[in-house]
DNA sequence: AAGTGGTCTAGACCACCGT
DNA sequence: CGGTGGTCTAGACCACTTC
């Protein structure tokens, strides 16, 4: 880390995550909080910023900065980097994969992958169980030559994990796109509805923070059991 | 406006809409949007970091700014202010108000609205059309003490023009929760969809600035027409 | 090594909220 | 009016990319 503004942010999440504040519903003032830092207003500012990016803290002029209502918890947050495995922490998360290999990118995939056609990839299929019962299922494709290599353990747990602590990937942005559709027989099968049923359709690309496209993603989830939640700041 | 970061964001967005950065697909560097706007580097900075979370440019230290492919047109922009009207530039849009009147919180409505039972309401249901064809039906409850007149002409057009550039509302965040539900024959029936066919949701909790809620809504999307995109930037 | 973005400081003045 | 956030400046030094 090494980065002030950010040690800075991330000790006021926990503090605010501990309900350090839930008396005042208040964070200390940006004086207090340059005099406890030590350090300049600017810092405390873009540390603030954070939080408030984050969704935990609103700022009013004159008056002081706020602590957001607390968000129900089990829901997807579209905006977290990793997925499950940290946006549902208080429950049990397990993953069946029901296929990992390398594959050579097809013309369609190259096309979204901004590769060639024959690029290999890693491919797999993981579903995604939560306290016992299916939730999700998670199609991705991750550039061989960014992600080199990959296996049942590691797609097992969590690999945004592995990416950003193990690989040291420096990831930057992704579109996202939403939508539902009926759900295919083979599908329906492992999520346990019926077929034609909605799912829940979250499509993913994501790129590095030089630009690179690395990794193309499709998850389908439970209708009934999945929801994803955004906080949105204007301004 | 006045402030000067907003209109450089702004007028940047302009250019980069208009296209006038494609040949390189970067932004000048900072040196250059210095003496370009005369002000200071952390003011260029800071609007820079508009366009950032506008999702329309990544920055890359070292290397320069570089513009985001343009995003598929055509989209529910999740973090975009206004609804369809400012995200489906392209289309022909309609409204069918189905119901506009002033209602009492009940207990279920105040609890989210954060008010009294009892509190007066608009509202409003409306079926939006694109194209002549049915795409969403949208249920909102605004607070009457913040939004005090509300008729068929504006909420024909666009509710949010209304809310900021006439009431001057200060609109500050929202949470947003998204998921996918059969929907019911009432329902399909304006959408023009079979009964049990899927519907995608989105439930909008709306705060000033002053972190007031104003504005509870329902929108449920016609499953094949409507996606949602989200520009996400991490760091 | 030169170019370009990222972090941090110190200080000035403005705008808004509440008493 | 005092307290608190919002905008803006000017300058220093660091980190990464590119050649």
């Amino acid at each position: 880390m090494a980065v002030k503004y950010k040690e800075i942010a991330d000790e006021l999440e926990k503090d605010i995550r501990d309900g350090k504040f839930d008396e005042t519903k208040k964070l200390p003032t940006e004086e207090e909080l340059i005099k406890k830092y030590e350090v300049s207003r600017n810092t405390i500012r873009k540390a603030v910023t954070q939080l408030v990016n984050r969704g935990l803290v609103y700022q009013v002029q004159g008056s002081g900065m706020f602590l957001r209502e607390k968000s129900e918890t089990d829901f997807i947050n579209l905006g977290s980097l990793r997925g499950l495995t940290k946006d549902l922490t208080s429950k049990k998360i397990e993953t069946k994969i029901l296929a990992l290999h390398v594959v050579e990118a097809d013309e369609e995939i190259a096309k979204q992958l901004r590769c060639d056609t024959g690029t290999k990839l890693y491919y797999s299929k993981r579903l995604r169980l939560v306290e016992n019962e299916p939730f999700s299922i998670e199609i991705s494709y991750f550039k061989k030559d960014i992600v080199p290599y990959l296996n049942e353990d590691i797609a097992s747990n969590s690999i945004y994990s592995y990416l950003i602590e193990d690989l040291k990937l420096n990831i930057g942005f992704a579109d996202k796109v939403i939508n539902c559709e009926k759900i295919n027989e083979e599908n329906a099968d492992l999520l346990q509805v019926n077929p034609l049923d909605p799912a829940l359709i979250i499509e993913n690309t994501v790129c590095l923070t030089n630009g690179t496209i690395f990794e193309l993603s499709k998850s389908l989830f439970h209708y009934q059991k999945a929801k994803i939640l955004n906080r949105i700041n204007f301004k």
